[in-house]
Parts: C-alpha cells; sequence; structure tokens
DNA sequence: GTATGTTATCTGTTATAACAAATTTTCTGA
DNA sequence: TCAGAAAATTTGTTATAACAGATAACATAC
C-alpha cells in the first residue's frame, strides 16, 4: 500500500505490476498480520476496505467516470478479492459507485444536475436534522463549534485546504449528530461521500474568500441567540452558495 | 423454495431441515440451471436474493428483531453463501438489517422513536421530490392515478390488504419517479423497505376507514387544479396521519 | 493499411474449503 | 435436580479455484 500525493491529494494508485507479486509466502504472512489486526479491533477486511477506499473516494483519489476492478484494488490493499467485492458493493449499494450493464464498477460522472440534486436532497435534510437537534445544543457545542471556526481559519492561512475541508465536515457534522437521529445521519453521511468528488474539485476557489467561514460564525451566532430560524437560513445559505459555485464550474466544464 | 402463508403473508421461512440435503447432484443441476437462468437476464445470484429478500421484508415475512444467517437464506434460496451474504450486507448498507457487535444479522427492532423519524425523513424528501415531479405530471398521470384509486377501493371492498398496499406504494411512487431524481429515488425506496414492516404492522386498521383514498383523491384533485402547494398539503397531512396512528400502535406494544 | 478471425488476458461471479469465534448441546459431578 | 465443564455444532470471514463473458493483442488475409 503506497500512498502518493497527486495534484496536492493524497492518493494511494500506483498499481505498478512490479510490487504485484513480491513473494507469495511474504505476502501471505503479511495478509495473515493485517487479517489478525483487523479482528483484533472487531472489524472485518471488508469494512477497512470499505472504510479505506472511502476516504479515497472523499480525498478525490480517483477521478470521476474511472474505472475500478476487484482484482486491482484486491492487490492494493493486499487482500483477496472477496472482501475488495464487497466494499465495492456497499458503495454502489450507497450510491457512491456505479453498476454499469457490462458488470463493471465505476465512478460516477459529474454532471450539473446530479450537483443540483444533491443539495436539493441535503438541503431540506439537513434543515429538519438541525431544527432536531436545536435543543440539544448546549455551551460544549458552541465552544467545539468556535474551536473548529479558529482551526479553519489557521489552516486557509497556511493553505492547507485538506484539513479545511476536513474541517468544515466536521463543522456540519457535529451539529447533524446532535440530533441523535441514526437513519439520517446515515443518509446525510452517504451524502457528503457522493458530494465528495465535487467538493475536492473545486473546494479551494471555495475557500479561498472565506464566506464559509462567514456562514459558520452565522450559525454559531444562530445557536447562541436560541434562534432556529436564523440557523436554519444560514445553513440554506450556505449550502446554496456552495451548490451555485460547484454547478457553474460543472458547467463550464460539462463535455458530456 | 417453498412459500407458505402464515397470519396472512406469503411468507416463505420454513427451514426444514429433511429437504435440505435433496441429493447433492439434483442440487448442483439446479443451481447451474438458475445460473444460467439468471445470467440470461442479465441479473446475478445475489441481486436475486436481494430481490427476493426484499420482497419478503417488505411484506412483513420476518418479525422485527428476528435473526438472519447465511446460510439458511442460502440454503433456502438454494444458492451458496456467497451470494446470500451478498444479499444481506447490501440490506445493512440500506439500514434495512442491523449488523450487530457480534456479527449477526437482525431484522431492527420497531421503537416510536424509529418510526418517527422516518417519517420526518420522507416528509420533507418527499415534498421535495413532488415539486421537481409537479411540472411533469400531465393527462396520463392524473389517469393513471385515478385508475390505482379504483383499484385500491376495489382491492378495500373484498379485504385484499397485500393487494390495496401495493398499490398505495405505486400511488406514492408514480409521483415520485415523475420527479426524475435517482439519487432522492433510491434513497426514497431505500426508506420505503425500512418502514415495510412498520406499514405490515397496521395496514388494515389504517385502511379500514379508507382515509388514505381521500388523501390520494386530494393528491389528484390538487395535480389536476395545478396546485403544487394543495398536493404537498395533502401529501404531508396523509404521512402525518399514518405516522401517528403506526406510532400509537408502537407505543402501546412498546416492551423495549 | 485495413479488416477479420484467433488467441490470450482480464473481468465479475460463484461454490467451496478452512479457519476462528460464538453458540448450543451434551456430559459429568455434586 | 442443578451447575459447570467439555464437546459438538453453527456462525461469519476469507482465500482460492473454476467458470463464462468481455476485452485486448496479435497475427493473418485481402
Amino acid at each position: 500500500m503506497s500512498l502518493q500525493p497527486r495534484n496536492g491529494v493524497w492518493v494511494f494508485k500506483d498499481l505498478d505490476p512490479s510490487e504485484a507479486a513480491p513473494g507469495v509466502s511474504r505476502m501471505v504472512e503479511r495478509v495473515v498480520m493485517e487479517q489478525l489486526e483487523a479482528i483484533e479491533r472487531g472489524e472485518t477486511l471488508g469494512q477497512k476496505v470499505y472504510a479505506r477506499l472511502r476516504r479515497a473516494l472523499i480525498g478525490g483519489a480517483f477521478q470521476p467516470g474511472e474505472r475500478l476492478t476487484i482484482r486491482s484494488l484486491a492487490r492494493l490493499m493486499e487482500v483477496s478479492p472477496t472482501p475488495a467485492r464487497e466494499a465495492l458493493n456497499r458503495l454502489v449499494a450507497e450510491g457512491a459507485l456505479e453498476f454499469e450493464q457490462n458488470r463493471t464498477y465505476r465512478l460516477p460522472r459529474l454532471y450539473p444536475e446530479r450537483a443540483r440534486e444533491l443539495y436539493d436532497i441535503r438541503v431540506p435534510l439537513e434543515e429538519m436534522a438541525a431544527r432536531a437537534a436545536f435543543p440539544h445544543l448546549g455551551r460544549a457545542h458552541i465552544d467545539m463549534l468556535k474551536d473548529n471556526v479558529v482551526g479553519r481559519i489557521a489552516a486557509l492561512d497556511r493553505d492547507d485546504f485538506g484539513t479545511s475541508l476536513q474541517l468544515n465536515r466536521d463543522f456540519i457534522f457535529a451539529i447533524l449528530e446532535a440530533a441523535q437521529l441514526p437513519i439520517a445521519l446515515r443518509i446525510l453521511e452517504s451524502l457528503w461521500l457522493l458530494a465528495g468528488p465535487m467538493l475536492h474539485l473545486c473546494y479551494p476557489e471555495y475557500a479561498i474568500d472565506r464566506i464559509g467561514i462567514q456562514r459558520a460564525n452565522e450559525q454559531i451566532a444562530a445557536i447562541e441567540a436560541g434562534d432556529v430560524e436564523a440557523l436554519c437560513h444560514a445553513l440554506r445559505v450556505e449550502r446554496e452558495e456552495a451548490a451555485t459555485l460547484i454547478i457553474a464550474k460543472l458547467e463550464r466544464s460539462d463535455t458530456r
């Protein structure tokens, strides 16, 4: 498993065949070790592959429209095809990958309509969750959110967009998790996964003028003031701004 | 694969061990046939098992909290554990099954909070979809919906609650599909699957006074009148009535 | 050079065997 | 009769082999 930076993103994609067969006994040994390690923490290999692949997808490690194969993923993760296939199937079930007619796994292409739909779903769902979360948001949450914004500003100051995006995600889900709605949370997490490649596509551009920071501060202020409507309004505005930016970007680069 | 009626529902659940081993060669032969058959229509065995199991779950074939095992499902469907496990994992990814700490598959228990959450998610999502669908709803759709209601009344007249519930589902999704939002549709289908066992739990009770028919007619009238707000209002009212009934029922029978 | 047919490789799918952990059953001792 | 230990069974997990279909590479014929 070798990770490499590509276009400023951490990517693990080099399927160099030269390192594919480094002695079977050595490989089996390593697999067994990983297996034990995974079992130690109660995680199956399939879950581990899924988690890694998910992180890679959010991180923008793969190109939209790119094809993924069971065996290459298995080689990459140093497991057998079985858990690799399991991870791919789970991502297909979530909509993060597409399973085509000819039985190939592929990253969805990014069309403007897809971005539009994603936000049309997220906005009402997140608003519902925010309303449910509101009574549970106390001093501890507010402090955490403020720290989060401080961290984001610091990250932006040093052009660390990866950390900034991660903190952006943490901010949103800190609120959503407070709603204590497990089904909604699962859906929203899968929607974040679907949005991942898009966000990554134009995040520096979005973050550069720090409009997101401003919206975050508005949301914090609304929570402190006990104003649900203001929170929902700031939330809607932020998402709509992001959606507009992404859709515009996709429309410019839409070759279909 | 033997189906049997239980509590008025079609169930395939008898795992009588006596019919488990009807001669290996005979079984292999049948599996190969099924395999060829599945490939003919471009469907994998895993997809077939998934589709059947999904239908069974919606139909109320399993009790909430009931445990499912890979091998018993495999025996039941006359396939190997691999596609059976694939189907179970896919249902876990959708939230229709729970995967517990001790690595067992189990149907979620029905608590009032779960029903409440399900409707809190469905209502804003379906309203969004209905608004998106509205411009596409023409004469053909209206006629289809009217036919649907006629069929539902006829089904209720002969106490055919299974058909009535199926037509209820068709009515809802006829509108939702018109929105042409693939991601939203996928989510709403999985939510319908999650709601399946609940609906089935108290459907006759809900259908008996035909309040659903009344709401359906209101929705049709709203579409004919070109009144989006009226459509969404009728939709919200219908879902809220159903939610109230289900939650009340679950609270009465909640042993936790 | 282009088209066509053939071979080789790669693809996903599935059944199977082996393994460890959990569960159930059985046996044993009081 | 009951508690507890031991054996047997069942569980999910994973690697592997075999298979059919799809794709690619290559050679052959025009």
